[in-house]
DNA sequence: TACGTTGGACTTTTT
DNA sequence: GTCCAACGTA
């Protein structure tokens, strides 16, 4: 069997064009991993290239690994020297070997979402600055998308606006620098650093750039500045660079993809080609008329219309739903119902939801109806406290000047020392220009209270034994001396609570983890473990044969596919999210469509789209407008149940609304506002005042809607 | 220093 | 409804 067989005529084309750059326009279910593989593969076997020469680049690890997967399928061996890795983990990679050129040292840590957290918290104490104003999470947003543009702190604050903007370089600078004398990068760093790199010195581009001859980048359409940097200064020599991506399924507009990177790549590159696969062979016509629907509603795509052979299928099912658990009672119902009767096993069944709040209600149906599903994303196993203590020693032990890390566990189990020990340790580093780590060697000298002395000096003896150790053993030893040592299972296991109980099982896990790549790698190095574990996700272990249902985010299920797809809370305010549709900006709205093509696409021969009456957001019961994605499926293809607005549902809520007293808002009970959409409606409460007031307004026939003054479109009459 | 209580603020999506 | 920071108490 040669390579090409079984290639339709574009695809034979996208595997055969090596030379020069080359956009591949793939549709949803269009076969692009297919081409990908045999692209590498027809590289390797029909041209002789080296498989070292070859550079291909995904967006998860999961991607990575099943294009490997397929590729030694196909030509039946394995490949060692081969370069199929995301992003991340190949820019560290070449970290880990260049990265002292920048000044860091070669067993950097990587820091998460959380450590920067902390590390910006610890910034603004320093700095005065109150965590209310400059919140921690948006501060970092901003950080992250400076670093995405490849904008410097001083770079950033030429441009910007405003006081806070300035504000916020400067802790972007400060960040930057405890980040270095900590020896850890975020995840921005790791790409963006790699370009820095490759800008400062020619030299190492230039043997990066003799050796990947050949550069493959699967879903283009989520790179970003610094993303489309990377790959620019790579190709420069060879300008062999094959790009894949669908411009409709960009949805990671949010953490700095831009969609102009694949719709400008013609210009960007000279002579590309340009090659659509169209042919779609996951989804029947049905599911594809109702995605075209929506997305067509876009404007600024690049043309393009999937086709199938597959002509009709069942209709697409609409269900609405009184409550959110109703909704979940819903579709566990249905998946009991279809699995029984079509003898489907569960992992024919998708649940997808936009945001992970939605999990909860979900499970608790799942669960009532006895249901196997596994829930990917949410709280990701690497984020639980006890995983992040344990992992938290691990990389202090291979850096120790990471301080977020040490100030993790220094007092985890408790050993009585406090944030007031802590402070007197930190400034006495500072002042002598050591490494907190090195200052527990003389507590006496920094000034702590007489009483940390000797809890620190135990702490620092264990944990230079633990270096000592790391150094001499393999990764589930040392992790389970660590556990010992410390006492920190004997403390969970002391507080005998359920809760505890899970911790100890988690860290069981965790050591499986540990076993299990001491195993694949034996005197395989902390550096490297501690670094694989950061760029790990739920997303990465994900087996799609194990019998239970999935639950997941939209996110999460691109490039997956199910039999059969349920895409829950098709709600204005859920989805399309209310963040977008206050944004009052075009792109968000065209984000979350693309996002509901995505969703839709996931789908092979049932499509199943519900929604609730109403829903508790908050803490509070809502009521959300059916989605406008709704209103965009093709009338045709919908088959819902007929259901009517009985006023007796209203009527109900009514009796709770309570009357709170008017403030001296310009909102009043009694008074009248407008809505877009409702019409007029009387005012029946106010709570708050001015644009942050809740208001409780009673439609005609629609009965009595909660609204939040500033989200809501009224106007007062 | 540790721990329990309380009040306030917030929830998109992830490598 | 949940998480976190701040506060007061042992």
């Amino acid at each position: 069997m040669k390579i090409t067989d079984n290639l339709n005529p574009k695809q034979l084309e996208a595997v055969q064009t090596l030379e020069g750059p080359l956009l591949i326009l793939a549709g949803a279910g269009s076969g692009k991993t297919r081409v990908l593989t045999h692209r590498i593969a027809y590289l390797m076997y029909e041209k002789n290239v080296y498989p070292n020469n070859i550079l291909a680049i995904t967006f998860t690890n999961k991607a990575a690994k099943e294009m490997r997967e397929r590729l030694e399928k196909l030509i039946k061996q394995s490949v060692d020297n081969l370069w199929v890795s995301t992003f991340h983990s190949a820019c560290v990679r070449i970290l880990r070997r260049e990265i002292e050129v920048l000044g860091y040292t070669s067993n950097f840590v990587i820091y998460d979402n959380a450590d920067q957290q902390t590390l910006i918290k610890m910034i603004l104490k320093d700095m005065n600055l109150d965590e209310k104003k400059y919140t921690p999470r948006s501060i970092i947003t901003q950080i992250s998308s400076y670093k995405n543009e490849l904008k410097s702190p001083t770079s950033a604050k030429k441009t910007a606006e405003n006081y806070y903007d300035e504000v916020t370089c400067d802790i972007y600078e400060k960040y930057q620098t405890r980040l270095k004398e900590n020896n850890a990068v975020d995840f921005d760093d790791i790409i963006m650093l790699v370009v820095l790199l490759f800008q400062k010195d020619k030299e190492i581009l230039q043997k990066y750039q003799e050796r990947f001859k050949y550069i493959l980048v699967d879903e283009y359409q989520d790179t970003n500045t610094c993303q489309y940097m990377l790959i620019k200064l790579l190709a420069e020599k060879h300008h062999n660079l094959c790009v894949v991506g669908d411009d409709d399924q960009s949805i990671y507009g949010w953490r700095g993809a831009d969609i102009r990177n694949i719709l400008n790549f013609e210009n960007d590159y000279q002579n590309t080609k340009i090659i659509k696969l169209e042919q779609n062979y996951r989804s029947t016509q049905t599911i594809l008329d109702a995605a075209n629907g929506v997305i067509s509603n876009n404007s600024d795509r690049k043309s393009k219309s999937l086709w199938t052979d597959q002509s009709g299928g069942d209709k697409v099912y609409l269900h609405t739903a009184h409550d959110e658990l109703s909704e979940a009672n819903f579709i566990s119902r249905k998946i009991r119902e279809m699995s029984k009767e079509n003898s489907l096993g569960f992992n024919s069944f998708a649940v997808l939801c936009r945001t992970t709040v939605q999990f909860r209600a979900i499970e608790d149906g799942l669960i009532r109806n006895q249901i196997p599903y596994r829930i990917i994303g949410g709280t990701k196993f690497y984020d639980r406290k006890e995983i992040k203590d344990v992992l938290a020693y691990l990389k202090i032990l291979v850096n120790p000047a990471d301080e977020i890390s040490l100030k993790r566990v220094i007092n985890t189990p408790k050993r009585g020392i406090g944030d007031t020990t802590w402070d007197h340790l930190k400034r006495h580093a500072t002042n002598k220009n050591i490494t907190v780590f090195e200052a527990l060697n003389t507590p006496e000298e920094a000034g702590v209270s007489s009483r940390a002395t000797n809890p620190i000096k135990n702490f620092k003896k264990i944990m230079d034994e633990f270096i000592i150790l790391s150094k001499k053993t393999d990764i589930t030893n040392l992790t389970n001396t660590i556990l010992a040592d410390t006492g920190y299972i004997e403390e969970l296991e002391a507080e005998k609570t359920i809760e505890a109980a899970t911790r100890v099982e988690n860290i069981k896990e965790f050591l499986s983890v540990t076993l299990d790549y001491d195993t694949k790698n034996p005197g395989g190095d902390l550096e490297t473990f501690t670094a694989e574990i950061s760029l790990f996700t739920d997303i990465d272990n994900y087996d799609q044969n194990e019998e239970a249902i999935s639950v997941m985010t939209i996110h999460a299920a691109k490039g997956l596919e199910f039999p059969t797809v349920f895409i829950a809370g098709l709600e204005e305010g859920i989805f399309p999210h209310i963040r977008s549709i206050n944004s009052g900006n075009n792109t968000e709205l065209e984000e979350e469509r693309r996002l509901c093509y995505v969703a839709i696409t996931r789908a092979r021969e049932k499509l199943f789209l519900t929604n609730a009456w109403s829903r508790m957001i908050f803490g509070r019961s809502t009521s959300n407008a059916k989605s406008r994605f709704l209103d965009e499926l093709p009338l045709e293809l919908i088959e819902s149940e007929a259901r009517i607005k009985t006023k007796a549902t209203f009527t109900k809520n009514v009796e709770t609304q309570i009357v709170t007293k008017t403030c001296n808002s310009s909102y009043d009970v009694g008074g009248k506002v407008e809505h877009q959409k409702w019409g007029i409606g009387v005012i029946v409460s106010v709570k708050g005042s001015g644009e942050d007031a809740e208001l409780n307004v009673a439609f005609p026939d629609l009965g009595i809607k909660k609204l939040i003054a500033k989200y809501a479109p009224i106007s007062i009459i």
